[in-house]
DNA sequence: TCCTCATAACTTTTT
DNA sequence: GTTATGAGGA
């Protein structure tokens, strides 16, 4: 296909590869794009629709691009304006959830869901799964209740609903969580909630069920373009079946091999399932690799090749060999980490490198805290990406819950939240009594607040049950719903900068924090952060205004707050850091039982997503990547001795560097190859896994009828040993009356005698 | 009702 | 070494 517009303006097709311009002028029909790391990925899919625009005369307004953070949204848009100018205002990018969040505030009434519905978070969706299950009279010991959040999130994502779940429960537990679900959706009915998988299957439903609405939407959007598809789930693939079902011209972009969100149900069948559903789908595949050096790029290629269920892809790169890997094995964590940072340091003095361009990358939070401790002790700044999350921070979620409780006054999660914010003498067993009045007369929660305010008021409540508080409670209870309703009512005046102090004061939320002993400097800070990105929402009208934050902020995460620097380096997961590229990048704790996982070690299918999620950290380096792992790790207080990741053995040994002692002398330009002798297998140090040897553990495997001693419970019979990953869960029944416990042998202080 | 202190159980990744 | 929960005292 020529381009219709061949005059003036720049080609957008310049500088294109034939697989990327092929992949750019497709844009009629079904196409599949397997895109491999740093193919260009970005650059195609921009263009593609640059060439949209430009040269097809698309309207922006019919295409819709959908990405996985908001920041990749952002970025796309930043890259949309320089090449389409201001007109590239009108597409429509975001992430699913952004999207269908915003397409069920307009449409949802076809559902019967109000547009002040709440959005709920992973901490909500569990507090109300545990309040389902008080109500389906359930014990969370046995029945813990992230497990069946997840359950019930898996299915979601399957778009099956409680009956679904509880028809094909194959386990006890299975049918536990179809109970728990069917109460569960009372509850945030109720309450007016949604919770994240909510999002995409209500969606789902409303394009099913009202013709008028997916007619209306398809119409609209006439071009479909979906990003990291490896990593959707059936639910969104649904989705994007029924916006792209009038025109079909929906392009899909990802790699199988950078799957890593199958514990979020993502389904990476979405890829083959998308080529049975369109088998007119063109596929493209991008294979030139434009971001990292030779070795690199064949590092990556022979680790991900251990993977047997895989397209296999032929990647290339015209980009120089480059520097050998490095490995190195410190002793224990501070070591692992100290030498990160006398690494970078070196990086900075001796190389052209900035601490910006390196990452520390690793596959747990926990570990970053050695990272920030080394960091923190040699002046070394960093970015931390993830972590404590500060919308995750204590007294900014009370502040969200009052907002979101004036937004949605039925959200009795929020209520529940924030009534004892700060205490008002409104305790547990008052709000028992007052949750149960209100279920006996079938009104919310809040409205029972409401009515109590109105007795003490005079008005006579003889046709109502009178609520058993004590007349304490009772005023304390008026008081705070009075307070309420009067924000409420201020809600419609005032810009969302305004409610937020007024509420910050009538709620004595304020006075609360900053005479706190804990923090009251920090924590003020934050609240005002909070009211600082609320600015951003001050221009629109009052309700509108609290209503975008709320969906905002319950949307965002937190890669979409980074940003580059020059002079801090970046510590992030592994999981984050997909769709992230860095000169340079540490990978720590390259072990077994980091990674992969021990979590993750049950079977083959969760070993190759570790695997891909190796490939993901090796495939983010530019130019040198390091493997460190540590000899010993300490998982807290004990410390014991590791085992040397899989992932390690898999690179093939001439792309490592000889170990760094036994290297030169340190130069003031950038080493090439050549400075590194020949080939040289694993550092010495790098104890090479002896096949059938069992796990390294600090004791003896204990088996069944040993005798123990535990510091605490005394003496006991080991009833049963069995392993879980690299650690081994021993069930022990101890005498004393203390009965069975289990632990797990690495950190119990547990001792074998003679029986 | 609220706060303090002790202890138990636990650390996967996140829209 | 943390965070969630529970008992007991003010």
């Amino acid at each position: 296909m020529t381009s219709p517009n061949s005059a003036g303006t720049p080609d957008v097709l310049q500088g294109l590869n034939p697989a990327q311009k092929e992949a750019v002028e497709t844009i009629d029909g079904p196409l599949l794009i397997i895109a491999g790391p740093g193919s260009g990925k970005t650059r195609v899919i921009t263009h593609r629709i640059a060439y949209l625009v430009r040269d097809c005369r698309v309207n922006p307004r019919r295409i819709m691009a959908v990405t996985f953070t908001n920041k990749a949204a952002r970025e796309m848009r930043n890259r949309m304006d320089r090449l389409v100018g201001p007109r590239g205002e009108s597409l429509t990018m975001g992430t699913f959830h952004s999207f269908c969040a915003r397409m069920l505030r307009m449409d949802g009434g076809y559902l019967g869901l109000p547009t002040n519905y709440t959005i709920y978070d992973g901490d909500d969706q569990l507090s109300t799964i545990k309040q389902a299950m008080e109500l389906a009279e359930l014990d969370p010991k046995r029945n813990p209740p992230q497990a069946v959040r997840s359950v019930i999130s898996k299915a979601k994502s399957l778009l099956q609903d409680s009956q679904a779940v509880s028809k094909f429960a194959s386990s006890y537990f299975e049918e536990v969580c179809g109970r728990v679900y069917h109460h569960y959706e009372e509850i945030l009915a109720r309450n007016n909630a949604l919770d994240f998988d909510d999002l995409l299957m209500k969606a789902v439903l409303l394009l099913q069920d009202s013709e008028e609405v997916r007619e209306d939407y398809q119409r609209r959007y006439q071009y479909l373009m979906v990003d990291e598809f490896q990593d959707t789930n059936v639910a969104q693939y649904k989705l994007a079946q029924l916006l792209a079902g009038g025109h079909r011209n929906i392009c899909v972009v990802g790699d199988p091999d950078q799957s890593i969100y199958s514990w979020r149900s993502a389904d990476i069948r979405n890829i083959l399932s998308f080529q049975r559903d369109y088998p007119d789908a063109k596929t493209v595949s991008l294979e030139q690799n434009y971001r990292s050096t030779g070795v690199i790029l064949e590092a990556a290629k022979s680790l991900i090749s251990a993977n047997g269920m895989r397209l296999d892809k032929d990647l290339f790169t015209e980009n120089s060999q480059g520097a050998p890997l490095v490995v190195h094995e410190a002793y224990d964590v501070e070591d692992e980490a100290s030498f990160v940072v006398n690494e970078v340091d070196r990086l900075v003095r001796q190389e052209r490198f900035q601490p910006g361009d390196c990452a520390v990358m690793y596959r747990v939070n926990a570990q970053s805290r050695a990272m920030e401790e080394a960091c923190l002790h040699r002046g070394m700044k960093y970015r931390l990406v993830g972590g404590v999350r500060f919308y995750q921070r204590r007294e900014v979620k009370d502040l969200m819950a009052y907002l979101r409780l004036l937004h949605n006054p039925m959200d009795e999660v929020s209520l529940a939240r924030v009534i004892g914010v700060p205490p008002r003498g409104v305790g547990a067993k008052s709000m028992q009594d007052l949750v149960a009045w209100a279920q006996r007369q079938e009104i919310p929660l809040f409205t029972a607040m409401q009515r109590i305010a109105e007795s003490k008021k005079g008005a006579p409540p003889e046709t109502v049950e009178q609520a058993p508080l004590s007349s304490r409670a009772a005023t304390a209870i008026a008081r705070f719903a009075d307070m309420i309703d009067g924000l409420i009512k201020q809600s419609e005046q005032l810009h969302i900068v305004d409610l937020i102090n007024l509420a910050l004061e009538e709620t004595g939320f304020r006075t609360f924090i900053q005479n706190s002993d804990d923090r009251p400097d920090e924590r003020w800070e934050n609240i005002l952060e909070l009211r600082n990105t609320a600015r951003e929402f001050n221009a629109e009208a009052p309700r509108d205004g609290l209503a975008s934050m709320l969906e905002r902020l319950a949307l965002v995460a937190d890669v979409d707050g980074y940003e580059e620097t020059e002079e801090a380096m970046t510590l992030i997961t592994l999981h984050q850091a997909k769709g992230l590229e860095f000169p340079v990048v540490f990978m720590v704790g390259m072990e077994e039982g980091l990674l992969p996982h021990s979590r993750s070690m049950e079977s083959e299918e969760e070993i190759e997503e570790e695997r891909r999620l190796c490939y993901v950290g090796v495939t983010r380096a530019q130019q040198r990547v390091y493997l460190l792992r540590a000899f010993r790790r300490g998982f807290f207080g004990a410390s014991g001795p590791t085992k040397a990741s899989r992932f390690l053995q898999e690179i093939p040994a001439h792309l490592f560097a000889k170990p760094l002692t036994a290297q030169g002398p340190a130069t003031h330009r950038r080493p090439s190859i050549d400075d590194y002798e020949s080939p040289d297998p694993l550092s010495p140090r790098m104890p090479t896994p002896v096949k059938n040897q069992p796990p390294a553990t600090v004791r003896p495997t204990l088996k069944t009828g040993d005798y123990v001693r535990h510091t605490t419970f005394g003496e006991g019979v080991v009833m049963e040993c069995v392993a879980t990953g690299a650690d081994h869960e021993v069930t022990v029944e101890f005498s004393n009356g203390v009965g069975v416990k289990k632990l797990l042998l690495s950190y119990a202080p547990l001792e074998r005698v003679e029986g």
